[in-house]
This record gives C-alpha cells, sequence and structure tokens, in this order.
DNA sequence: CATGAATGAGGCTTCATTCAT
DNA sequence: CATGAATGAAGCCTCATTCAT
C-alpha cells in the first residue's frame, strides 16, 4: 500500500513516459516499461499496486512538480497580470521542454478508462486551485471583472491553454509552443470583441 | 465496402451510443451492441466494415447532422453577435437533449486509438471551417478585433465550450447547461481583464 | 437429394472451378461462387446439399467425364505400351488443356477436410480401376512383369504421374506437361537402373 | 522471435502430433495442443509466434531429424543399390514407427492453407537433395541409367513412396508398411515391363 | 424456381498479474 | 528485494445456411 519510493521508483515512472511517448498508450504493456527501465516485469508490483497505479503515480509526480514550480515563480510581489501570464508561459514552457511528456499528457493519457481519468481529473485540482486564487485575487484587486463566475473562467483559461498544447502536439511539435504565450495571455483578457 | 442505410443502419448507431454511454468505451462489445440493437452479432457486419467503423459512422452521422442543423440557424440576417451566441448555445443545446450522446463525445471516445481518433478529427473539421467563417466575417464587419490570430481564436472557442461541456458531463449532466451560453458568451467576447 | 442437374448446375461448378483456382480453397466461400455463376447465394441450396457437395459434385463431373474419355482413346486395337502411353499422355494432356483444373485438383481440393478427401478417393477408383485393368491385360499378354503386385504398380503409376503433375502446377505450369509423357512412360516401364 | 526450445517446446510439438493426428487438422485447436500438452494457452505463445509456426516447426523438427537420421543409416562402404533400398526401407520404418506421425505427415498437414504449404515444400527440399545425390551417384557410378533426368527420377521416387505411404494410412496402418521396401525398391529399379 | 438479408457459433491471441525460486 | 516463466480470461469477425418474400 504504502509506496516505497526507492530509486527505481522515478526510474519506472520515466520508462512508462518514454514508451507510451513513443509507442502509444495501447502499446505501453508492462513488461515494455519494465524493459525500459531495466528491471522484470514481476519488479513493477513492488513498486505499483498495477498498471494503472503506474499512470495516476506518472500524472502525480510530473504535474504535482509541474505545479509546485509554477508556484515558486508566482512570487508575491507580482502584478495579477504578470502572474497570469507567467501562469500560461510556464504551462506551455514546462511542456515544450518535454515532448515526451507533452504527448502523454495531451493525447495518450487521455485513452485510459473513465476510473483512470476521474483520478487524474483529481490530480488536475492542483492546477485549477492555483487558477481559483489567482482569479479570486483579481477580482479583489480590480484586474478581472468583478462579477466573473470562478467556475466558468477557470473552464475558459485551463480549456484553451489545453486546446492550445494538444493542437501543437498533433501538429508533431513543429513550432514554438511557447511564443503563444503572449497572445493566448491577451486574449483571454481582452476577449475576442473588438473594443 | 459501401455498405449502406438499410433501417438498422441507425438502429445499430442508436444502440452503440446507448451501450457505450452506459457501459463504457471498453466495454462496449461488438455483441453488446447486436443485442442492444435486436440484431445478430453478423448483422452488424452487413452494415459496417468492423468496430472502428461503427464508431466513426457514429461520430460522422451525428456530428454532421450536428454542424447541419447549426448552420440552418445562422440565417443571414442575423448579427454576427447573435449568430455567435446561436452557435454556442446551439452547441449546448444539442448536447444537453442527448445526455447519452454527450458522454460518447466528450469522455467515451476520447479513449479510441490513435487511427481513431485522427478521423474524428477529420470530421470536427467541419465544425471548426463553421466557427472560421463566422471569425472572418466578424473581422470584417468590425465585430471581432481584426488582428485576431484565426487559429488561437478558434481554439478557445473550442477549447471552451468543450471544457465547459465536459464539465458538466463529469459532473453528471446535474445542472442546466443551456443556461450557460450566456456567460460563456460574454467571457469568450469580452475576456477576463475589467474594464 | 435426387440432384437436379438444370443448366444451372454445370453454370455452378464452373464458377466453382473459377473461384477455387483463383482465389484458393480457403477463399472459395458459396457467396463468391454463387456471384461467379449468376446466381443468388440460396439458389446453390436448389442444386447442392451444402458446400462440400459443390466439392465433390466438381470432382465426379470433371473426372468422371475425364476417365471416360481416356477410356474412348484406349481402342481394343492398341497394344498395351500404346494404351499405357496413351493413358498418361491423355491424364497429362487433359490438365494441362485446362489450367484452373490442374490447380483446383493438385493443390486446392486436397486443403478440403478429411471426410471430403475420403469422397474424392471413393471417385478417383474410376481411374485406379481402369489403371488395374491394363495391368492385368498386360501381365496376361506378356508386356508387364507377371509377378507385378497390381496395388503396388498402381500405387507407383498414379504416384508419379500425380507428382510430376502437382510439381508443374507449383511451378506455375511455366512448361510443357504433355512432352513429359513419353520419358514418364520410358522410366516407369524401365525402371532406373541401367540394363 | 527466437524464442527457444525449453523442455515445453518438444512437450507442445508432441501434443500438436497427438491432437492433429486424433482429432484431425481442422478440429486441431491451439486450447486442444496446450491441453494435451499440459500448459496454458497462453505458453503455447512464449515458444511459438503463432499457430502455423507450431505447424512448421513440428515438420521441421520431425522431417529435419528424419533426413539427417537416414543420411547417418548411408555409410559410404555401401553400394548405392543398398543405400537406395536403405532410403526406402528408413523411410517407411519411421512413419510405421510413428502412426500419429504418419498421419499427420500424409493426411493432415495437407489441408494446411498455401503458405503453410509452401514452407513444409521448403523443408521437403532436404529429403530431395538427398535423393539428388544419390541419383547423381549412380549415374557417375554406372548403377542408374546415366541419360536419367533428374527431376522425374526424384518425382517418381518420391511420388511412389508417397503414395505407398498415404495408401497405408488411408487403410488404418492395418498391414507392415516396411516389408514393402524391397518390392517397391526393386520396382522403383527395374520398372513395370518384363525383361 | 429464385432471391439475398439475416443468422450465430466458434477460435486465435494478448497481456496484466502471480509466485516459486 | 528481485526475478521472469507461466497463467487464462476475453472479444472481433467470418461465412455456411435458412426462409420469408
Amino acid at each position: 500500500m504504502g509506496k516505497k519510493k526507492g530509486p527505481k521508483y522515478n526510474q519506472i515512472i520515466d520508462a512508462a513516459v518514454k514508451v507510451i511517448a513513443n509507442h502509444g498508450y495501447h502499446q505501453a504493456q508492462v513488461s515494455k516499461i519494465a524493459k525500459e527501465a531495466g528491471v522484470a516485469d514481476g519488479t513493477i508490483y513492488l513498486y505499483f499496486e498495477n498498471k494503472e497505479d503506474i499512470l495516476t503515480s506518472l500524472f502525480e509526480e510530473k504535474l504535482g512538480s509541474f505545479v509546485e514550480y509554477i508556484r515558486t515563480q508566482l512570487t508575491s510581489d507580482l502584478s495579477t497580470e504578470k502572474k497570469f501570464l507567467i501562469l500560461i508561459r510556464k504551462h506551455l514552457e514546462q511542456l515544450q521542454d518535454d515532448h515526451h511528456l507533452a504527448v502523454v499528457t495531451q493525447l495518450e493519457l487521455r485513452q485510459s478508462n473513465t476510473d483512470l481519468r476521474l483520478k487524474i481529473n483529481e490530480i488536475l485540482k492542483g492546477y485549477l486551485v492555483l487558477v481559483d486564487e489567482l482569479l479570486t485575487e483579481g477580482k479583489e484587486n480590480g484586474f478581472f471583472q468583478a462579477d466573473l463566475d470562478n467556475r466558468l473562467a477557470r473552464q475558459m483559461i485551463f480549456g484553451t491553454v489545453d486546446e492550445v498544447v494538444t493542437n501543437w502536439v498533433m501538429k508533431e511539435c513543429k513550432y514554438d509552443l511557447v511564443s503563444l504565450a503572449e497572445p493566448v495571455h491577451n486574449m483571454l483578457l481582452g476577449g475576442l470583441r473588438s473594443s
């Protein structure tokens, strides 16, 4: 039950990312992950409950540190606008820096069954809480519209950035993703209507 | 190959939607779909090439008429703003009117393998072309900002609406989706920033 | 039960030969044969009990006339040696004249299940009886060795000619088969040993 | 791919021979073979690529050692005549000693599809090469007729012996096969004609 | 006589997980 | 802790045959 986080724990997770990115979700057999990690098939089960546990742990580890890192960048001296831009830029940056992870989170892991996806959503909450905090702060200091529906705003922000990343991955990461941070940021803030 | 549309064709597609919605993508065996449709297993293959063909046909039929229907609603006498609102409202309306279909398109069908997803994307293009036309029209008549990047704007619109629907489905369709059309519409047009 | 031999009876058998030769035994579905014959699937069952019946009838018809024809060529004024040569030459000739039939009898029909093969052997007896008669005649008039074991001799004759034809078919009928009649005839009569 | 020969490898091949001989080629399901071998269905696939691979391996193993064994018996001190007799006798002996194998090679395996049959022919070449060598030797030392066509002679020898064995199997192995070695040998050498 | 839409049984193969060493 | 050989359940699809028209 209690995960033993020996050195092989991360070794296996990294192998899983690599295998899924290279071979696709449905071709990522436990034996293939074990081979990539340089351990025996059975060893996997000393560190993870089952295959699903590898995938949720993968998401937990990668997204956990992902959100943690963004938080360290949002120092309290920054304006809400600046924070909002950094949030988006770091989101794009981290995925651009790890194509493997991008493929896995945007395409492959979404092929998992509904149960796994529910757990992933649980993990995603950390990110959404961060967005929520930013929205509340901005509404209080007058940067965001005071009557925003937080839930809808969250869905617009996440939905937009996620769709932008997914399209980039589908186009095989052929263009620069990070340079879209500013236009996306502006579009989310200013909307589509001419002012 | 060109096996076509007897009355059983739609019968089978509707059965597929129902079975996938109730049991999930990975539990939607051909035999289960056949039983639900009230035909023999083999009969499926008089109307469809294989299982994947059922699913792409499902998407084709449902989304095809979906986009067609929206187009009929966007009469040329309407303002761009009105058209944009109708686009969003009809999108939400049609999915709210068919919970089964909503579950299938937002959650279950995304679990399909990469090949099927590519075909689905092909079909989705019809919707995106519609959005594109609206954006171009609005930029020309001064409703939308003239310097909008169509691709990014499309991604914001689709990403947001899609995320709104997915959240609704994940909350088991417990609240009214259509009433979100106006706030979503306003948010997309005006953005998050206080003016 | 009693086979109705309308014009479609032969039409179906000829279609079967063609389909099996072109597509192979395992790809010769009833529906394909029906289409080739220009009749509906169900019509097949007005003329034949089942699929196996098509195949045995095919063999019966083709081999029946095959043996009958050879018999007409073996007029009583001929020497045993001449008759023996004619037997072999006509055997080779008829198969060379109908490549489709050759492929079917030498390769494809041997893939049938054991039951069908037993029936085919039953039909083959007509040919073997003919060989037997020739052997007996030859032993009586001193042309063949008097102490020949008829059964073994029959197996040598049939086994050799059959193997020669099969090799020809396997080489895609690329060389002239009939010209082998004489050397095969000589080899069977004189044996391998230098005299 | 290169999955190889644990003790279960032969266990499975022997089980396949037994199952095919007893139930026929078309009734030899993988699950039946696994059960007979005393292993799980999946275990089969640790040792063989697929079902076809079981059958070609079966033929390879059995016929491979078959030809090898005959070669060990053809010591260079023997006359060509003696070698020729031994070739035939050992051929008959080995099949008489393993009725199951005889049924499989003479009847059941010939029902396989064309691809498998091509592979089997590949394996058969080892036998035919042996015959060829013997023919060449005999022609050189004056035992066989100098102007023999090797190809035809090979076809007569193989065709005859094969037909003899097949007839024996079809008569359910009820008589002694090996005692036919000498008469067959004599008939092949001396031919049918009275001298 | 003729049609052809509908039937439904049957088998090869994969791969997550276990457990004896 | 680590191994990896063995397990065995589960599903898509084909095609000979039927029968209502």
